[in-house]
DNA sequence: ATACCTCATGTAATCCATTACATTTATGAA
DNA sequence: TTCATAAATGTAATGGATTACATGAGGTAT
């Protein structure tokens, strides 16, 4: 394999000279640059990053770490990240962590490494205070999931607004039984999901009742299982908010599974709007995070810290949709 | 940031000894290397990969070119192809080309520039002879989707076999008017998929019908509007194979708004198994790959390779699995 | 005691590109 | 013509690790 120096004894000029020529940097004589460039063409010359980078002390890679890729929440992040990543000039490692600690400490060893420049978190697994030093020390961002006291910025929605919204739109629709399908996990999203929930009941009037939560961590098969326990009830909701598309996919199977029909006799409402919650029958009401323009603002972010241009850290909250479909909307049914 | 350098000055040894502990290379007297270990926590040293990785050169970096992570079905096979890499030291770079030949293009510029050590292809988008040129001078496999003529070696299912089966299993509950959503691309899955439905028409005697063929490309609504067509036909066939799971519920929607029940009035089967095949209402039939597996045996193919045990390319097989679901099979309905 | 070998460790070359600094050549002003 | 300055190019140090080869100490066989 051909190197700098091959280059530079074929075009008879010295490695500066064509380092110059690979890099724009001072000029070089027309001719001589035609030179270089004809003798990188007959070699077939590819500069060998691996001692740039050593050099430039810098990989353009970023590092990505979030549950697993098949949720597919994730997948318009990743693009926005992703392209505003290439508009740069950085490659993506998309890394699954599997909401594993030990996993995620693994990863961020590529960045102490320098195998990369730095990191955006979907999820941290790791604590304020192990965030705090990630920070500090290197170039990092936390999307969508974030320690509220981590000093790493984040870009996100607005969770306990959303969350509130969506809740209050099965109240507008004369819903006052509202039951909630949940998760134990600590992350942010719960936590202020759960909480909107109660708050936004409170606000009008309705008692929180313990009994009409269940948990589904996420996952299909527990929240179908949690929503035929809420829903075998005698004095069953009229209404469920699922934290997750998802969920809200459990639970309405759960309905059909107990001959409800869904809106008519259990409304249910979802969040992230994945690709399915259009695809299901019936679509399902949810709230739409601006998954790609999350990945975008993430990628600035961590660019500018690249750049060191950001002194301090960021809170970047974006705009969400609710959007109105079948499962909880009698009159939007064909 | 510590350098071996600091550790050596620090342990009073020299930087050839350090990187000896480093790497268990040759003996160390327990002594000494207690000495570096010592040096080694009190500086809080890490080595920089970007210098090993020069001077091994090597990057233990893996490549793997997907459309897009946003298609459920990959989820499996990476996580095959990133157990396996790990196990052997190895970080996985995912891609997303988008299916767009210059991209591909442009992530393989990653290994030719020595920042990976070889490429996963999972739908490769270069030609036969350019896919060859890549497998002559780098580390390379193809995943599920794969060229026949290229001279790189390939892990996958017979798709013609299961295809066959699956349209068998039509026949055998009784169709005789059965449609195709298929897609006019021409990967190797789809060229098969398709070629296996119109001979097992043949082997039991039902005429070919072009009629009955609609084309979804791999998405929910074209699969949709494909299935519409079908469907509003005088002589509607009565069951549908969609070659893929998520133009199987596009089919799936379109007979609900068309009042048609499934499998009662028209039938429908997949292919792939994605999470949202036993999800979805009614739950499809389908053909499971095994995708873990796939990913797997296709990353050991990959780090036999790199070790240079593989002399001339393989061709792997894996069994794949007929699942019969609610989508065509009345009597499975609860 | 001599020659030879082994083991532990050190010295310095190496991987490949970038870049600070040095040198040469050309240009223009005085 | 001479000196100062700018432009083009070259020389060599540099980044951080690995490793071939060199060295010296200690052990063993004769």
């Amino acid at each position: 394999m051909a190197t700098i120096v091959d280059v530079a004894r074929e075009a008879e000029v010295s490695v500066a000279t064509v380092s110059r020529v690979l890099n724009n940097s001072t000029s070089v004589l027309p001719k001589t640059r035609e030179a270089v460039l004809e003798a990188i063409e007959k070699l077939n010359y590819k500069p060998n990053l691996l001692g740039r980078n050593l050099r430039r002390s810098q990989t353009k890679m970023i590092l990505v770490l979030l549950p697993t890729v098949s949720n597919p929440f994730y997948s318009g992040i990743v693009k926005g990240i992703e392209d505003i990543g290439h508009k740069n000039g950085y490659n993506i490692m998309l890394c699954n962590t599997n909401s594993d600690y030990q996993r995620e400490k693994t990863y961020l060893e590529l960045l102490k490494n320098k195998l990369s420049d730095g990191v955006i978190f979907m999820a941290p697994e790791l604590n304020e205070e192990e965030l705090s030093e990630i920070g500090s020390k290197y170039p990092a961002v936390q999307c969508c999931e974030y320690k509220e006291g981590a000093c790493v910025s984040h870009v996100s929605i607005d969770n306990y607004k959303a969350a509130y919204e969506i809740v209050s739109h099965l109240i507008e629709l004369g819903h006052r039984r509202i039951g909630l399908i949940g998760s134990k996990s600590n992350c942010i999203s719960s936590i202020q999901r759960h909480e909107a929930y109660k708050r936004a009941l409170e606000d009008n009037g309705i008692q929180f009742d313990t009994d009409l939560v269940g948990y589904g961590n996420y996952s299909y098969k527990r929240a179908l299982k949690a929503a035929k326990a809420l829903l075998s009830r005698d004095d069953r909701p009229t209404a469920i908010f699922a934290i997750s598309d998802i969920m809200a996919i459990g639970a309405i199977r759960a309905a059909k599974e107990a001959r409800l029909r869904v809106p008519h006799d259990v409304a249910v409402a979802g969040f992230d709007n994945i690709d399915f919650a259009s695809m299901y029958d019936p679509m399902i009401t949810t709230i739409a995070q601006p998954r790609y323009e999350m990945g975008c603002v993430a990628m600035e972010l961590l660019l500018k810290q690249i750049k060191g241009e950001l002194d301090e850290p960021k809170s970047i909250m974006l705009d969400y949709n609710l959007i109105i479909r079948e499962s909880t909307k009698v009159d939007t049914l064909k």
